[in-house]
DNA sequence: CTTTTATAGTTAGCCTCCTAACTATTTTAT
DNA sequence: ATAAAATAGTTAGGAGGCTAACTATAAAAG
């Protein structure tokens, strides 16, 4: 559990009530924006506990999910696109994982040290450019991966079963909204050259 | 940014397949699921930034907001319902802090220390009971508020400013039906004797 | 009364994340 | 060809969480 957060939040009419003080306070933005941020950090807290009790963290688990290719399909990521058929592609080097997982390398670092101590990823050196590392899952992962996972999905579906389809669909809806808006705000984009500053 | 977090989510297609070799995996639970944890951890980036910038990290910040009495109002937290005119109410203990705030009593004793060292809060020993102290804040960070709210509300509106209000009221409804079961799933409740069991 | 139990707060030590500085290698520019 | 710049990975040190153990005080039980 990460955050620190409130765990009730204040009411509606507190909220009106401090806009009065402070006109930049929009009572409904800051409503939605509180229980957004609630919601999540107990709907983490749940998985989280999850895997802590297997004896995983959850950065570890999400390195193990980016390597690993359940019968060449990639299950823990989108495709980045430039994947041909045979390669099984993914992220390979501690900094592809590190920008795919949004963590430092440094911490990636962290990561997969902890990771092949406990045997479930080696380290290879790439033959062609020898700053560079390749990281690889072991057998041992992939069958810790499928002791746990089952009972991961099992938390997911459980938290999520009071909503509907359409419900879930709404929700996502709504979120990605948020979600691209906020990346936008995150990342001023310059206006011109964006392409260039794509490699911050 | 607190949490390791997949920046590009899987495609539906992909936890489609997935649940073909996962009976367990429900891709419309998990596809809210990610975008849930996705979106809240981007926006709380975006207002941790904001205060980081500021010179407070979010732990020290809601604390200040937990102790803060606007005009004998209570703008962080919910009113606890015990409290009558006059008396201002509100957590006042270390104990109560870090009840309200979702964190050990360890862990607030830490954001306490910074925050006094700081000259934002400063503790007083309590008349009746030696073993207890009251937290008070200073003059200071009442100024500090007033001085870094206008921008911390600035970025819950402009963040939020895509969604519509009726959106908006979705969006709580549905978060709130979430938020509401997570919350039964993590205190199992022993279905008897709840009452009893409520000071864990 | 005295002993036990409970409570408030702190301390100590661990983990995971961060930033900043560093080493080794490759690429680019002159 | 060599110097400068960029890149991959690691190391060092810090902040903020956590649990568990500890001290002091108060309440409850005998």
């Amino acid at each position: 559990m990460p955050l620190l957060l409130l765990k009730d939040l204040p009411r509606y009419e507190c909220l009106l009530e401090g806009a009065k003080e402070f006109p930049d306070l929009d009572p409904s933005a800051c409503e939605v924006f509180l229980h957004l941020l609630r919601t999540g950090d107990e709907v983490f807290g749940l998985a989280d506990k999850n895997l802590t009790d297997q004896g995983i963290s959850h950065g570890r688990f999400g390195v193990l999910m980016l390597l690993w290719n359940p019968g060449q399909r990639r299950l823990g990521v989108a495709a980045a696109g430039a994947e041909r058929p045979g390669v099984p592609a993914g992220p390979r080097t501690p900094a592809e994982l590190a920008d795919a997982a949004g963590v430092t390398r440094a911490t990636m670092t962290g990561l997969i040290d902890t990771l092949e101590r406990d045997g479930l990823v080696r380290r290879e050196p790439d033959p062609d450019d020898r700053r560079m590392m390749s990281v690889l899952l072991t057998l041992k992962a992939e069958a810790f991966l499928h002791g746990i996972l089952p009972a991961h999905f099992q938390i997911m579906a459980r938290i999520m079963a009071p909503l509907s389809e359409h419900e879930r669909k709404t929700l996502v809806r709504l979120l990605t909204k948020i979600l691209e808006h906020a990346s936008e705000l995150a990342a001023p984009a310059d206006s011109k050259a964006d392409v260039a500053s794509a490699n911050r």
